[in-house]
DNA sequence: TTGTACGCGTTATCAT
DNA sequence: ATGATAACGCGTACAA
């Protein structure tokens, strides 16, 4: 039963107030009785307790980060960044795994608000527009997302441009018959899908396209979706994934099945994680700013705390193409 | 503002307690008042506040996860670990990065204990054995350490066992001199590093041990050490490292100061993390259960938890030698 | 079955 | 400069 401010109170003489305004130095106290309530304090060895602080205040310092997988090699990055301004800001952040299920997302938004925290960043939602505006109407949020929900900030990572470069990239090789594997539901109003779709069509390949889905951004999964790909549509030169460790599956399974990646078979990846410089052969790849993406989805959400208005900012952060090995830029036949 | 039990219970024309009751499923509630209560929580969408119900409790359901980097491969399937069990048991984990600062984990201590977390998970801690007992003598601790502080619950890796199996797999593959690269700093009491040199010792080669500090577990790092330690000792056939990234730099290095890996120099990593079956030669490597460490942890604080008292329970945790191919097991010449 | 009154540890409003 | 007292939102004891 650790010390309160009562017991300070009376160990030292004075009210309980008298101690709470030593501990938050706040107004002013004579030097003796400051030096009396302090000692106090040492000697209980007195520490607040934040939650009846937070009761009276309404204010938790504490926020909920929200992500599918921190297994999945995207997310460390941008949790450090989160972590690290919620730190300057003195802030604590609850970290939440959802492991990809709508339903414990759900569950961690309520208790995440029951909790009280001052707001929440969600990465990789399975929520739709619909139910983001509903959280968002009720507590800051911040999220990274393709749509622009009502009562949210929302960082827009450039994705559909970056697959529109990618594919450009593919084309200009050479490639007519492209692939495409994607960790999301195939559906056309995939943004980054119908990036993909839209270039080749834009160069009239509408024909060549095909696709596979894969059910999380693995290795195995991009195996074993580019080995049913490559088997079924043998006239493919390149595969598109949607995801770096898709592609390394991908290039295992070229591998596996004696097509030489680049000569025969480029692919391309997304996000540059750090496997991506070390897969044979390297990985060309879009670069994502992940940690600076963590940074400013926590820096918007502290801007709305503390203006405590929704002002449901919008940002684009830009992506780029890292050209390395995997599609023979240079090399092909 | 959100509404509150009071409000919810003008509304139904029934107490406090009345509202408290069927909120929490208990005792014995008519029908019909049970209903006008909950339509009248559906309709001003009320939500009950667990900080007001934690002061009263004295429970706060949540629990504070310390760790060095989370972009260091080693710690999302750890994390991940803990995360799930924490789940299971309806906590909230807050997630606290330290940065491999002293400063900031002490901090980070205090945070957690004013927020009144019910118990702190510690994975490699900078803290020595004493200021760990002072933490672990005020709430339920549960680190994962080399040392057994008093207080607190603790998982032994098994990493000096290991670090003798990968010696003794060096010694037998006919190495005499042999180099190590830690990233922790070196000190002939850290019980991987002195079973390294014991193992050493215990062959007769006593004399060839030399050794490399890195500042931390990065591809990089290892690739700054390897080369110093190769330059400066010509020598060395096998160098020992104290992590898989620490590993593939070092394997960079050699591949760049033109020594062929295995054949000229074998390297050997540790805790097998995803990168070490990708990179290239595939890497031989002490496989770490990360993710069955983390359950641990939150296994055991949460047993502290429930039971109300310290037991200091203690668990080792084995690991295993991966043989792959940065060691030439089969075709050393 | 339902309500009253008090306490959790802190901050804030007014006095003194 | 300091103190008494009432909140904050909820649970619990004890009544009714």
């Amino acid at each position: 039963m650790p010390a309160t401010m009562r017991d300070v109170a009376r160990k030292a003489n004075v009210s309980i107030k008298t101690v709470s305004r030593v501990v938050n130095n706040q107004g002013e106290i004579s030097e003796p009785t400051r030096l009396r309530v302090q000692e106090a304090i040492h000697e209980l060895g007195y520490r607040p307790n934040v939650v009846a602080r937070s009761l009276v205040s309404g204010k938790t310092h504490s926020i909920g980060l929200i992500i599918p997988q921190i297994t999945d090699p995207f997310f460390p990055e941008m949790v450090l960044g989160v972590e690290s301004v919620a730190y300057q800001r003195q802030f604590s952040v609850f970290l939440c795994n959802t492991e990809s299920q709508v339903q414990r997302e759900l569950e961690y938004i309520d208790s995440l608000s029951e909790k009280q925290v001052e707001g929440i960043i969600i990465c990789g939602t399975s929520l739709d527009e619909e139910q983001l505006s509903q959280v968002g109407e009720r507590i800051p949020l911040s999220i990274s997302a393709a749509s622009s929900p009502q009562h949210t900030a929302v960082v827009h990572i450039q994705v559909d441009e970056g697959m529109r470069t990618v594919t450009e990239h593919l084309i200009q090789l050479g490639h007519k018959h492209i692939g495409y594997i994607s960790d999301t539901e195939l559906d056309k109003h995939q943004p980054r899908q119908s990036a993909f779709c839209e270039t080749l069509r834009g160069h009239g390949l509408a024909d060549s396209i095909v696709e596979g889905c894969a059910a999380v951004n693995t290795i195995d999964e991009g195996y074993r979706c580019a080995s049913n790909l490559l088997r079924q549509h043998t006239a493919l030169t390149a595969i598109v994934c949607n995801g770096d460790p898709l592609a390394i599956g991908a290039i295992h399974a070229c591998q596996y099945l004696g097509r030489r990646v680049p000569q025969e078979v480029a692919v391309t990846g997304f996000d540059d994680i750090d496997l991506a410089s070390l897969s044979h052969p390297f990985l060309t790849t879009m670069h994502v700013p992940r940690r600076k993406l963590g940074e400013l989805l926590a820096e918007m959400l502290f801007e709305e705390i503390s203006s405590g208005n929704r002002h449901g900012l919008i940002v684009d952060l830009p992506v780029e193409l890292v050209v390395r090995e995997s599609c023979g830029a240079r090399e092909r036949t």
